[in-house]
DNA sequence: GCATTTTTGAGGTGCGTACCTCAAAACCAT
DNA sequence: ATGGTTTTGAGGTACGCACCTCAAAAATGC
């Protein structure tokens, strides 16, 4: 039988208030004892039934995911896996809610994690990139105790808090490996459309991508960053312009999460040689191009990943407790019409 | 706060017995109250408090890993992902345990299978061949109350017992999607090197592998299977033989897991041209081969995941819960140098 | 309507831990 | 040694559920 707590108090000849006091590390135990029992903790092997603590704490845990409030297919079937790790984390004492935020405006998002108290909510996964204004309302949320992981957008600078997301780097050196691979040594362009280039992770995607597209295949050459804004109209003028200026495209490179508004124009061009088309992350639209040939490989993270390694992560650091890094790496998964 | 089994008596105007006996449905209740419980379960929201199950129930799970004795890199990572495993699983009373079997030998397996007791043994994850005498013993376990999951060895055809792996046909697809756009159009034989063929799962490989390149790359020739049964002499001979006889080997496929030694004399050849090279797992080696471009890409299963699951979905099944399918979904990766 | 069977209620115990109180013991400086 | 402070012990309650017993109530068969 696994030892308790009974036994590791009789182990180190003390009484189970002193190993209480250890194991939640509360004062008035002299360092002296404190050593002893956790020698018999190892000694014994003991190891914290987590089922009775949180029992007896009798505490559920709220967390709260801030994502940008524009619904795209991605961010739509984010949200979908929330809802699904929802029912999963119940059985847990774990709830988890979307709360909708303009990404842009640092300043409103900083006030809005000023609201919350720990009594309320006990960690939040967020979405936005990494601003001044942020980064102290996140220090100041963990002063009072309230949890926090960077989710999808970038690592910041400070290591005080955990990333849950790809390298983009990484990710665009992937898209930019495939790109030259799979363009058969076919000399010509590359297009990259991006939903904007002041999206951090659209910016260091196609510093990676470049990165290998120039050391390893020199008769490609990547044109300079197409920005649709989110514009329908906008996209369908300088797409078309940048067919018509150049007959040579080999290959269409989409870095950003939104790849449906770009694609349909791109789809739309006449062209001798259909270019190779890569875009990231799995959503309906996506994954149907690549079933049909139209898209040649999709860059992705799994997201019911992302959100179940949130999730797992704020619970694991609201009890202090070790966090099994293997399981919390997020992969760059290369997706083709074969491993859909 | 969540309802607790005393609210759901009240609302279903019943005792708390009664709710017990509908919840871990036990006899001596009529249709007509189960469905009024049900119903305020439904009302309620209710949501069982597993930790509080768990320690009521006071039992602590073991699960053992039926793995062949043959020691290759990859089932020694699949080894080291158990242990890890287990320090992870410890608070959720799992231990997890691996034992050595002989998987050319169905009798003695079957004989070991049902040499286990419940008391002993809650759930078996078994990674051999699927054979009529496996799948008698298996269904036997399962009869004496011991859950089983069919380990990264093939899918049964019997959907009784859980699958935790990859389609292998698939994963031959991939393989062979990225062979015929890695070699460039350039025309040429394919070599496929495998333990032996008399796996399952390198022959599906082969298949899907096949099925790809036949369709789609016409220009490439995949020739018969050359098998190595883990002989390092034997290896060196019908290899080198390969490339003496076939002067334009365009590409290396290695279906087995273990590509250590079929890789180690295919790297020994002189070429004209760099054949590319696709293998399977990611080991050590490989993933070294992969760093110095000795090989172009792998497809790999993550082992942590197939560890993780198949303990998830035994321990989920010993208390007849519900599963996240998608959670358990193994997924065919793909590993270039730059997302390693 | 009777005896018989089935269903239900009431109540208890225990799982391993958290957290609380109060008193006793050990330690410390003077 | 004295008083004051810190550390420790003993014991309790609570968490939500599983599982048990025994008696009462209800349904059933004849």
């Amino acid at each position: 039988m696994r030892p308790t707590t009974k036994d590791l108090a009789q182990a180190a000849g003390v009484s189970l208030a002193t190993v209480d006091r250890v194991l939640n590390d509360r004062s008035g135990v002299r360092k002296h004892t404190v050593a002893r029992v956790n020698e018999a903790i190892e000694k014994l092997g003991f190891t914290r039934n987590l089922a009775a603590a949180s029992l007896a704490r009798g505490k559920d845990f709220r967390f709260l995911f801030l994502l940008p409030r524009r619904g795209d297919l991605f961010l739509q079937g984010l949200m979908a896996q929330i809802t699904e790790a929802n029912t999963a984390f119940a059985a847990d004492m774990i709830r988890a809610e979307v709360v909708p935020i303009s990404d842009d405006d640092p300043h409103k998002i900083a006030q809005l994690l000023a609201s919350y108290t720990p009594e309320r909510v006990d960690g939040i996964a967020i979405m936005a990139p990494e601003t001044p204004q942020t980064r102290d309302a996140k220090a100041r949320l963990i002063e009072r105790g309230i949890e926090t992981v960077s989710f999808i957008s970038g690592p910041g600078t400070s290591d005080d808090v955990h990333f849950v997301g790809i390298d983009n780097h990484a990710a665009g050196a992937t898209a930019g490996r495939l790109m030259g691979r799979f363009s058969s040594g076919r000399a010509g362009k590359i297009l990259v459309i991006a939903e904007t280039m002041l999206a951090r992770d659209s910016l260091e995607r196609r510093l990676g991508f470049d990165e290998v597209i120039n050391a390893d295949y020199p008769h490609l050459t990547v044109l300079p960053s197409l920005e649709t804004y989110g514009d329908s109209d906008r996209a369908a003028r300088i797409i078309s312009a940048s067919f018509a200026n150049h007959r040579d495209i080999a290959g269409v490179y989409i870095p950003s999460s939104e790849s449906r508004l770009p694609l349909t124009h791109v789809l739309g061009q006449s062209v001798v040689q259909k270019p190779v088309i890569i875009a990231h992350e799995r959503t309906p639209y996506s994954e149907e191009g690549l079933r049909s040939h139209q898209i040649d490989a999709l860059i992705t993270q799994d997201t019911g990943h992302l959100v179940r390694s949130a999730i797992r992560i704020l619970r694991a650091r609201c009890d202090r407790r070790h966090i099994l890094a293997s399981q919390e790496r997020i992969r760059i998964e290369i997706l083709l019409k074969e491993n859909i």
